[in-house]
RNA sequence: GGGCCAUUAGCUCAGUCGGUAGAGCACCUGACUUUUAAUCAGGGUGUCGCUGGUUCGAGUCCAGCAUGGCUCACCA
């Protein structure tokens, strides 16, 4: 649907869009200095640049570098004038480096043409690599290009941007001022590659399934909702990708995985974002066992890759990810933690009174089952304590709706998650394929629904259609991503991982 | 949603008891051909988040609102 009439009031604007009253001087004076560039025959915004070598291969390579012609491009971030000559840094991708220009060499129109620009503004310049009197490799600049004129201050050389509303507002002067920024997100795009090389190595295979779905499963949770206009269709963002991979195993792909967002419109906290990243993986034959195993593996190999090493500083405490995880049954943690034994706790009602005697500080509802009460008091008395990397097996089948039954207790399900830190990393269990159990506990969802709990799942009777086909037995786990990258960059906020947070809008 | 805290120059921050709005960086003018938080001389550039209230007088006190942070609740 296109809109015809969009709103222009290019009247009331100056070139660039900004109108003249939003102006403080400093934008002023920059403006002022882009249309003397255009008035003696400059173009302030440049075009294609071809560069031999990047700030940091130069630094790095000084030995061969020494007394090579180069030609590098990036954004002046420091100047400092002394008459006839000049020093600046300029960054590119890679870092900062020193350029020297003096009007000897460039001659007095380029190097008065220089003196002018401003910090933020972007050039090329090509030039031979040599060391100052102070030892700083530095670019002697034979001759400079005008890339791109910066029209705003950048923030200040020492302090950097902190003010964090306007990081995340406008990231791109996050990334410009706050090199650490960048490393952050250099060690999460590494860690996705590392996922994907990892998996594709052991014979999975990435794919993608819907976004918008009609019927939004998977997990526990409340969807957005959107619309399509020319079906008319009331449309969900998913939750959670798992119905959808759950039938690629039935369509015969047996090892299958997709690394992509998911969407919940839930509260937003330092560990929740409404959108956030998840790998979920299926693999047919398998059980929760053999995602324990992969979990492990898979973790620690790709913290290996990205970092060099399997113990991390998080906040500081060392975590140890290399192999050999700690593997415990929810009922024996809540024993060890609570004193509660769940094994003789046998139904709603005992649970309710056993939390109550012992004096463990609980909010229960009345319709809380059995499952729901045990899972209360891991998430108070367990969770929290969770802080080297532990498995937690044998979740109750309530709160598991997609999971397989123990074979030996109908009650629990072969489903585990992991712990780190005290937070949630990981999402397993032996998938169900028993298509009459499904229905079943779709059946229990839809109940919850109807008695107002927004989060219980919806009947998927096409999903129940794929099982009815058969479902390979398999195991399936999801991993939170931007939670495991919090861990591995050790940054204390979900939005310190996600590039473009979700902000309320200013005005 | 509750509680606590923050919001002052482009950025980082001071601002006393309610009495003419401050610093550093950045910026402007000038000097300076190996500086590096360059230096030296001069220049303050502001809707004190917004709206009300109290007061002779509000950046400062009060109320409401907005945005953000932390936290609790909610939530995988």
């Amino acid at each position: 649907m296109g809109q015809k009439n969009k709103e222009t009031d290019l009247s009331a604007a100056i070139p660039g869009g900004v109108k003249e009253e939003d102006l403080n001087d400093l934008m002023q004076i920059r403006r002022e200095k882009l249309n003397e560039m255009r008035q003696k025959g400059y173009e302030p915004y440049g075009n294609r640049f071809e560069r031999t070598h990047s700030a940091r291969f130069i630094l790095d390579n000084y030995g061969e570098m020494e007394y090579k012609h180069v030609i590098l491009a990036g954004r002046i971030m420091s100047k400092r004038g002394m008459g006839k000559a000049s020093f600046a840094h300029i960054q590119d991708s890679t870092g900062k480096i020193q350029i020297y220009i003096r009007s000897n060499d460039v001659g007095p129109e380029t190097y008065e043409f220089f003196s002018k620009l401003d910090i933020g503004d972007i050039i090329g310049v090509h030039g031979s690599v040599f060391k100052t009197r102070m030892g700083e490799v530095t670019v002697a600049v034979e001759g400079l290009n005008m890339l791109a004129k910066s029209l705003r201050p950048l923030p200040e050389k020492w302090h950097g941007l902190k003010d964090v509303e306007l990081r995340y507002r406008q990231r791109y002067v996050d990334l410009i001022v706050n090199p650490e920024v960048k490393e952050v997100f250099v060690i999460r795009s590494k860690t996705v590659r590392a996922f994907r090389n990892f998996l594709d190595a052991k014979g999975f295979l990435e794919v993608e399934t819907p976004m918008m779905q009609l019927i939004p499963g998977g997990a526990t949770a409340k969807p957005f909702i959107t619309h399509h206009n020319t079906l008319d269709l009331k449309l969900f963002m998913r939750i959670a990708p798992e119905l959808h991979l759950k039938r690629l195993l039935v369509g015969g792909f047996d090892n299958v995985y997709e690394i992509n967002r998911n969407f919940r419109n839930e509260g937003i906290s330092t560990k929740h974002n409404p959108e956030f990243t998840m790998m979920e993986l299926y693999q047919a034959y398998a059980d929760y066992n053999d995602m324990m195993d992969l979990t492990e593996e898979m973790i620690s190999s790709v913290a290996c890759e990205v970092l060099g090493s399997t113990l991390i500083d998080y906040q500081g405490t060392e975590i140890d990810l290399s192999p050999g995880w700690t593997r415990i049954p929810m009922l024996e943690a809540v024993k060890v933690r609570s004193g509660l034994d769940f094994s003789v706790i046998k139904t709603a009602g005992e649970a309710h009174s056993a939390v109550k005697q012992a004096g463990i500080n609980l909010e229960l509802d009345p319709a809380d089952t059995w499952g729901d009460i045990l899972n209360k008091v891991f998430d108070e008395m367990v969770e929290p304590k969770l802080i080297q990397p532990t498995f937690i097996m044998d979740y109750p089948v309530e709160i598991s709706p997609l999971a397989k039954r123990k074979a030996d207790n109908p009650d629990l399900t072969y489903r585990f998650e992991l712990f780190i830190y005290g937070r949630e990393i990981a999402n397993a269990f032996s998938e169900l394929n028993d298509p009459i159990d499904q229905k079943a506990r779709f059946a229990k969802q839809v109940e919850k629904r109807k008695a107002g709990d927004e989060e219980a799942h919806m009947m998927d009777e096409d999903y129940i259609n794929a099982l009815e086909y058969g479902m390979p037995p398999a195991g399936g786990l999801g991993i939170g991503i931007d939670r495991l990258v919090m861990l591995l960059t050790n940054t204390y906020s979900i939005r310190d991982v996600i590039l473009f947070p979700l902000m309320k809008p200013r005005d």
